[in-house]
DNA sequence: AATGGCTATGCAAACCTTTGCAACACGGAA
DNA sequence: TTCCGTGTTGCAAAGGTTTGCATAGCCATT
């Protein structure tokens, strides 16, 4: 009998059935034990958890998910517009929420699409809450999200007309203390070179540094890439910049990798010294910024920071439901090395 | 009446039953007409699918997943370790995947833990399959997990002894590879800088590489790093290396990374002019190896291959479920830059 | 001794789906 | 007309859990 089937590796999940049987108890009476403020007496409880470790069972996230409708489960969302730390801020984000309970689940919004266009395939497994690494969402869907009682967080970037959660890094200051920076530094003929216009990221970190410079009485030569940040780009408009500007003193890049592009522009191509002549500054510190090779003066994103502060952003929204959305800025901070000059001390020596 | 509590956002979430109360059918109907090979009239499916179009209903994969058993999710651990194509390896592996309905669940082995302590929680969740980004697992886990039924695919590493299913770079060939290259280009007297010594890639590169040049009658020497891989460790064994044997012609290190860090090292701690002086060949092929500040000459590791290949195999295993398990490994291809020189010149001129 | 209150447990409904089996309608063949 | 086969649909069980309500036991109070 049991015919056919059946018969392939018989009893393969382990039920509360199962240690209900074993210890006498009901099935209810084991999830209680797995709830921790449910009336249950200790002892029953201690029986129950010990029974279950030893056999490993543990509820079913399934079944519990489907009654409780709380999932336990974060999507993440990634496009092909990747920023250097993603491991890291990977590694960060899925083992901090792991140690809290929740899962990760990642979805990849292809180069063609919208976010738009994937997010109901993430919304099916009800994620409580949804990180959005990449760009391209609109504002009805970002709405019709947070209706389902989703929690939508930007991570390093955000939707400025929306109020929504959104953790970032500081662009805006961080463009004002680089600014600061080679002001103090005796640099006055400054140029940016940008990324791609409609990146937040860049345009912050741009205004920040043109105010800090306007402030100063200083107008600033600008450069804006047309395609993404990359090493070529920044050869490239290193170049254009220098030939439409031969005197400049210092070239702000909206990141580290148009600055190494940028220092090997001058170096190799247009035969400048760095930093004798010229001053390159990027943004992001990413682990070669250091090596000697590069030894790149730069602004530390703080993105390791900004994970964290995401999983615990999401920790005050799980105590409070109907927190209102609040946007995280976070500041980075100067390191400066060998790709700039103090340019005071050849003005006034005795200083 | 109603009380208290059930008040927020009402009925959130469409079920099956709201379809085919509209539409005065049965529930079982409304799932046939999910399931393609399901016997239902082609009029009815069409109705229902239209219908669910419109107010954006799916099947829910919980529920359905509690009955079938079959939960279409893969697990990928991920640890601290990481290797330079991560972004582009996880864009490939959740793209594609979820291009064939699967769904991508992460999971973090922290620094001290092993995978082994972490596994468990992810099989809670009853996954299809399981991409082990990480090395420490032991060989009764890797058993007791595919017990589960569930596919375990080894990623860029493997267990020697067990047999499952890998996806892996051809390290041995590779070895062998660049050995090739050298020794055609007039070198003889060679140093190999390996990683950690438990690591397989870098064992199989070095095997690879002194079993070759012990083909030709050369001995090589070797440095073996105390740590992980990384620029600084580079560094450190070049200074070593030129050290212990002055007149090295040419380094094979285990990555990129180390291979920035030797080169570094010979050129601004020794005072050695690369290529000039010394040869120096990395492993990877990682974005920067590229960029004219350090064209290093070096071995294209075939990560995007893996990638789709891994994707590939779980397809073949979906079609064929018993199919014995399979280590697929993938050559990559010598990537000649300005780190090596040619030396056959300086002896046979005429050649 | 009887009652009240409290704690610990069990029952059963609910969450949403899939699927074997039964029923039903319908058309054609005998 | 009756019967049978075919194609379509519904019923109900199953999958594993949580939780409101009811019950049972126990101790303490009057």
């Amino acid at each position: 009998m049991d015919s056919t089937g059946k018969s392939k590796s018989a009893g393969r999940t382990i039920a509360a059935r199962h240690i209900a049987e074993e210890l006498g108890v009901s099935i209810s009476t084991v999830s209680r034990a797995f709830s921790p403020d449910s009336q249950i007496a200790p002892d029953t409880r201690h029986r129950i958890l010990a029974r279950a470790k030893a056999i490993g069972y543990q509820p079913n996230p399934f079944a519990r998910s489907l009654i409780t409708q709380k999932t336990r489960i974060v999507s993440i969302f990634i496009s092909d517009v990747f920023n250097p730390f993603f491991p890291e801020v990977m590694a960060i984000l899925t083992g901090e929420l792991q140690k809290h309970g929740l899962r990760v689940m990642l979805f990849h919004v292809p180069e063609g699409k919208t976010t738009d266009e994937v997010l109901p395939q993430g919304m099916l497994y009800q994620p409580e809450y949804i990180i959005l690494m990449t760009a391209t969402v609109s504002f009805q869907r970002t709405m019709a999200t947070i209706d389902t009682g989703t929690h939508l967080i930007f991570f390093n970037r955000y939707v400025p007309e929306t109020e929504t959660f959104a953790v970032t890094c500081d662009n805006k200051r961080g463009g004002r203390d680089i600014a600061e920076f080679l002001i103090e530094t005796g640099h006055s003929n400054m140029a940016y070179i940008a990324g791609t216009p409609d990146a937040t990221t860049s345009i912050d970190r741009g205004h920040g540094f043109v105010e800090r410079c306007a402030e100063a009485g200083l107008t600033i030569v600008r450069d804006n890439l047309p395609e993404v940040f990359s090493y070529e780009d920044g050869y490239a408009a290193a170049c254009r910049l220098i030939r439409a500007v031969p005197d400049l003193d210092a070239i702000f890049c909206a990141n580290d990798i148009v600055a190494f592009g940028a220092v090997d522009a001058l170096r190799h191509g247009m035969k400048r010294d760095v930093p004798r002549d010229i001053s390159v500054v990027g943004f992001d510190d990413v682990a070669m910024a250091g090596w000697p090779s590069h030894a790149l003066t730069t602004y530390r994103h703080p993105m390791r920071r900004m994970a964290a502060e995401t999983v615990r952003l999401i920790r005050e929204i799980d105590d409070n439901p109907d927190m209102a959305p609040v946007h995280r800025s976070i500041a980075g901070e100067m390191v400066p090395r060998n790709t700039h000059r103090d340019r005071r001390v050849e003005r006034r020596p005795g200083d």
